[in-house]
DNA sequence: GTTGAGATTTAGAATTATTCCAAGTATTGA
DNA sequence: TCAATACTTGGAATAATTCTAAATCTCAAC
């Protein structure tokens, strides 16, 4: 069995342990953020479940990415001012922000986290890193 | 004098080295942010801005702050779908977001920062760490 | 199997956040 | 002094997200 089918089939109970339904939605939802890695935003979640969903909302898939988030299979992205992205990977890593052409990409994490020194009082639940700068393409072009 | 007279006196020569002219609404704005460290929104910097220049516009605020970002005045702080918010502490720190009350908090970095090893091609300007959880007084309530 | 409670989906309206635009004003340098 | 350019303003436009109400579905209890 692929990871992709693993991760497919963890989603039920994932999604029944936060307390939500498993349905087609958020199955197809599911699998588009499998699909295609490339932290896309909900309006581009949207445009690629109506393909094989024609039917699917707008709305639907806010909700769904809501669960897929509450339920810790999904991560919400955001590294800018623009629209909120998605990323289905759930490994230990990083994001990297072109500041030039506004993409997003994962950078893997070898070394251990970070410690920070908590002020009295704050409950860590965790961390997160990013990186801002230029991807392959834009460095190049920059030259 | 002290550290706040300390930054407004440096605000015009950085806003002057990124191309930008030294506005009294770029002042104004830049002061407000120093006044009070809560993150604000550019909604939230428009409302306290008005007080003491009641003609100041929503897209005045928007074009000192990103001034001010660029000029390296300011950061930028993206931790949820809401809006974005303006901090004006440019040392080492990392931003703890309260996933309860939706508030931030710096928090300083005593350690050295953590080593990524980028991908080829990758040119990295610079790291942003953040902190999810709760805050103090959420931690109580929750409890 | 019926029934009822509650969850989900849907389209569209509403709201929020941000950007754009055109006109007027200010500043700078030739 | 003049022209070019930057800046500010109000309002319109756009983008992102949330809300609402009605229809549908699912599950569990009966």
């Amino acid at each position: 069995m692929g990871s992709v089918e693993k991760k497919m089939s963890r989603i039920n109970e994932r999604l029944a342990t936060s307390g939500f339904r498993f349905t087609p939605q958020r199955q197809h939802v599911y699998g588009v953020l499998l699909g295609e890695r490339d932290h896309p935003t909900a309006e581009q979640v949207f445009l690629r479940a109506k393909k094989d969903m024609p039917d699917i909302s707008m709305a639907t898939v806010y909700n769904c990415l809501d669960a897929l988030v509450t339920s810790g299979l999904v991560k919400q992205v955001n590294l800018d001012r623009g629209a909120t992205r998605f990323c289905p990977n759930m490994h230990e890593h990083c994001h990297f922000y072109c500041e030039s052409c506004g993409g997003v990409y994962d950078i893997g994490l070898t070394r251990a986290r970070p410690e920070v020194p908590m002020p009295r009082g704050f409950k860590a639940t965790h961390l997160e890193l990013s990186i801002r700068g230029l991807c392959p393409d834009c460095a190049v072009k920059k030259k």
